[in-house]
DNA sequence: TCTTGATGTGATCATCGTTCACATTGTACA
DNA sequence: TGTACAATGTGAACGATGATCACATCAAGA
């Protein structure tokens, strides 16, 4: 019978995934050392040795859920299929972007809350996937196809991000309004964001 | 020297304002029950009279955020001069809801984000103001006075509480993009929420 | 080999939500 | 008027949590 080592070997990891786990299936609050300390078999303080306190957790799984979602982002964008004009390719890759940010909030509600919640400390900026980015440059695209006014590549983005997120949050905020179908709404938003920054 | 009576009086009042006060000032996170008794110089356990459990508190002060903000839509409705075509009015109006929605969120981020937290516990329904409403009424406003076309009225009220709400959100979540203006971005949002609607 | 830095343990502390037996008070009814 | 009863508040617990500290263990280089 093998004994457990002294030494994790690669508890930081171990105590992420756990962490992105509780939070995903339970949400942000449901986050406590000790459990996820437990989980992973360690004591409660080991964990201190790689994340100075439970708020450095949070942000580092808010980051990671961040990176999930702006790689949902990209892999949408991919996905549309390179037919039809460069024009009406730039327009399906931006609403595609977007369906894929609402999709994101409805499939894993918790994560994309964690994401975008207030962090007091902060997580050391890397070059990792930005939905922002994402984002910014789909609007570009856009312009250079000459789908959108160049007038408008300052505030689409705002704009459009503003709409899905908006959405976004609605959908799992459990403020729905009654009578509204999830899936129609979406369509509607999307077009809408379209008229907008058209 | 008056001594301090056995029973409170309006305890239930008492805990509600400080509840209020507290997560105004630091977030729902910080609310605890055992601070409140202490401010209202209670015992803890004497809030267990009037709330049953700490969530019960929380979604309390998530309703009369709500209503909060419905009064400060309201009351931003009403501002809007008399002057001006019955249709240039109904489209000044509407943009007046969508600012002060997003003006709320600024100024009471707190507020804002208690007021849409998602509650495990449920507040009986009640006949006070809901955001949602007001925003409708501003949409059939507008379709009954032609500013925009009757086909939209079920798809704008979700298309503009979409945008509203997402830069809301985004404006409170420390996530602003750089380089960029607050004021400005209102304006440039609302005015993309009307040519969505239109 | 010895030392040093990194990593994990166990005990401990203050705080929190919650419960329970009990105290106090206002009130409706005999 | 007096008395049972319901409402409301107290104080002492319990278990769980985040956090800290002295100490234990281990790997790697001088």
């Amino acid at each position: 019978m093998s004994e457990k080592p002294y030494h994790h070997g690669s508890l930081e990891r171990a105590l992420t995934e756990a962490a992105m786990e509780v939070v995903a299936v339970d949400g942000i609050g449901a986050l406590s050392l000790r459990d996820i300390a437990r989980t992973v078999g360690v004591s409660p303080s080991a964990t201190y040795r790689h994340f100075p306190s439970r708020d450095h957790l949070v942000a580092h799984v808010s980051q990671i859920a961040r990176e999930d979602l702006a790689r949902a982002l990209i892999l949408a964008r991919e996905q549309v299929a390179a037919t039809g004009s460069r024009r009406r390719r730039s327009i399906r890759r931006f609403e595609e972007i977007g369906r894929a940010y609402v999709l994101f909030a409805v499939d894993a509600p918790n994560l994309f809350e964690a994401a975008f919640m207030p962090c007091d400390v902060q997580e050391a900026t890397n070059d990792d996937p930005e939905a922002w980015a994402v984002l910014v440059e789909a609007v570009d695209e856009m312009v250079s196809t000459g789908a959108i006014p160049s007038t408008r590549r300052r505030d689409a983005p705002i704009i459009a991000w503003s709409g899905v997120h908006g959405l976004a949050t609605i959908l799992t905020s459990s403020i729905w309004p009654p009578g509204y179908d999830f899936d129609d709404e979406v369509g509607a938003v999307i077009a809408g964001i379209s008229r907008a920054i058209a």
